[in-house]
DNA sequence: ACGGAAATTATCCAGTCGTATAATAACGGC
DNA sequence: GCCGTTATTATACGACTGGATAATTTCCGT
């Protein structure tokens, strides 16, 4: 009596590892890294949890790609809102305000990071990971402030510069950070409107430089 | 025959709970939630495992009480550290600098604070501890903030001292957090300084208002 | 169409998890 | 100095963990 098994359609590489990522990215989200096992994350997948082992290593792996794939997509849709077609004011405003508005600002995301931000202190290259995307995000923001106060006619030093852009993705990453996850507290654009008040002050702008629309 | 028993004494309520507790963030700081196991931190504690059900409903209120206490220590020691019986410039910037240098600016209390902060999205009693200590910490970067402007004779509203507030605590979470992850960019004071200055543009100071040491 | 490589499934394993329960040792009251 | 209360230990349990292995299905080249 041949056992009934289970059929399945192969797939290639590069998307089976994309599913196993989205699938242990809706694991962790929804409950937690601890509830994210390799059986819950290859059921949401739809394969059977010794797939895992053919993809990577072993969980540990896996779970490192997915981080990267969530820092790759915040820092992403940050920088891509900056579009290169504008001037650098409003290149500047948009970058924050991205950060700071669906889908950055999203419980989903912040659960994500979140679950994650404690593997930096034990595993190296978690670490890593963080280390670079971090460093990227701060050369994003110096490259915007550059740009900005080169228009507005302003010199700026590689030292006060990159001191602005610490201070500033601070200010970002704080507000993001407490602005999601008291998300009640705050509406919509407030966190946005706090950003941008708070960064002209940071810069030491005039009043409504940056905040005014336009 | 009489089986070995260990031998034990007996304690009070009070330090066995506090014991099991300390315990709990020792196996956390050193080797993550994850393997902060109910025998692990009994064994640190010098007790059995069965005890912890003993003092705790289980495992889980366990770590709140553990949560509660991290976050305790955290704002506690800021908010000692601006003290009453100083000037409220000296206060406003002690307690800036206490958050953004030892024992607050430290890996292990990262460690901690990080271990804990995803179960804020799924658990309803963690999040309840971290809205409250948010709103006491704002709240105590309000009252600093009005001492300061009142001794300053500078009007502040309301609205814009909460304002103020909900910002200048973003910035110094973002500070404590980016320079306590990525510590080796950052020497002891550099943090600190640089809250100092940033804090300074984000209420529109005078430059050297809060920075200069006199 | 068919044969072979390999992607996928199914099963097993040793270990560990949190918790429940019963036995026992310690301590305070008398 | 004994006795009862209870803090503590010891042990057992069922569920679940990540990983290893072997069987099987799919699909591509020919």
């Amino acid at each position: 009596m041949a056992p009934a098994r289970r059929s399945y359609t192969r797939a290639s590489e590069a998307e089976r590892r994309e599913d196993l990522i989205l699938a242990t990215l809706d694991c962790i989200a929804e409950v937690g890294i601890q509830g994210a096992t390799v059986r819950q994350i290859a059921n949401r997948a739809g394969v059977t949890a010794g797939l895992i082992r053919h993809y990577f290593t072993g969980k540990d792996q896996m779970l490192e790609a997915a981080y990267r794939a969530v820092m790759d997509g915040m820092t992403q849709t940050a920088i891509e809102a900056a579009r290169e077609d504008e001037a650098p004011r409003a290149r500047l405003r948009r970058f924050i305000i991205a950060n700071l508005t669906p889908p950055v600002t999203d419980s989903r995301t912040l659960s994500l990071w979140a679950a994650f931000i404690s593997h930096i202190q034990t595993d190296p290259n978690f670490a890593a990971i963080h280390r670079d995307n971090y460093l990227a995000f701060l050369q994003e923001v110096e490259t915007l402030l550059l740009a900005f106060f080169d228009e507005r006619g302003t010199a700026l030093s590689p030292k006060q510069c990159r001191s602005f852009a610490i201070s500033l993705n601070a200010l970002i990453d704080g507000l993001w950070l407490e602005g999601t996850l008291t998300a009640d507290l705050f509406d919509e654009h407030e966190l946005a409107d706090a950003a941008l008040a708070s960064v002209e002050a940071l810069l030491r702008l005039t009043p409504g430089e940056l905040t005014s629309e336009k």
